[in-house]
DNA sequence: ATGGCTGCAAATAGTTTGCAATGAG
DNA sequence: CTCATTGCAAACTATTTGCAGCCAT
């Protein structure tokens, strides 16, 4: 666990490596979608990611593309995010973190943890406790 | 108004009043879902609404469950929440609010405003400002 | 060899669209 | 009567499942 943001270019060992350490096989079609979404802190849903290597001449179905995220989410590789309606992003940054969210253009960005700061918090229900929160902050032009 | 139903559970005339003062003509299949979705705060799917209504005798097709709560939603008698990847939940609670959400059963809990306080908050992006505030509190079992 | 795992075609679930029927003015 | 509006069948899109083939052992 780094607390050092690394943005560097992805060299393909590393990402083979990164896989390795959550126990999944580094296949040909798994180093192409962990390439792609983890080589920068963005978001991507299923689609954009089949179209983005389908242009570049990887032959892969969308099942695998799905079946592929749920794997890495699963491992705690990437964040499936329930911020949108209409479909799921993949986030690759799974620091916890916030995101204001375009009601125009959908867009999503990331707010980090220190930018919000809270007073007050609901008492949890007896016998649970807090996996995660997540805040959307939802944006529109003003006017 | 005459003929006034003696039964009735929540005023079927106070759910009509509701409809017709957001420009929304309370047709039988309106009604009967306004009454099953505004007559308590709650959450519930399109399916749970048809599912309900259906067993109830009532006919109507899962298109007009949907086109119906969009309707409500754009006039603003509903809200639509973004919570669950799995499916779109309808929340009777339009006042601003936040919520619980048990990872396990899936189940929706509202956090009233008061509960939860923000002693920080980032900057808004120039010519953009807040339309919602969404915060998710998920929950798991203990342990 | 072989047994679990992978990746894709087909199936399913969730939601939207197009249009005949309806009913308010 | 008129025509905007409704409600549903069919279409569409997003996602999951079942299984033939593959790969590390």
């Amino acid at each position: 666990m780094t607390a050092t943001p690394q943005h560097s270019a992805p060299a393909a060992g590393d990402v083979t490596a990164r896989l390795q350490a959550r126990g999944i096989r580094a296949t040909a079609q798994r180093l192409q979608i962990a390439t792609l979404l983890l080589g920068a802190p963005q978001h991507l849903s299923a689609e954009q990611i089949a179209e983005a290597l389908q242009a570049r001449g990887v032959a892969l179905s969308k099942a695998t593309v799905y079946n592929t995220l749920n794997l890495f989410a699963a491992r705690g590789l990437i964040r499936q995010l329930a911020v949108d309606d209409r479909r799921s992003w993949f986030d690759s940054n799974v620091e916890p973190h916030y995101h204001f969210h375009d009601e125009v253009t959908g867009a999503l960005t990331d707010v980090a943890l220190p930018e919000v700061e809270f007073s007050r918090l609901p008492p949890i229900p007896a016998g649970m406790e807090v996996a995660s929160l997540d805040l959307v902050i939802r944006l529109r032009p003003k006017g």
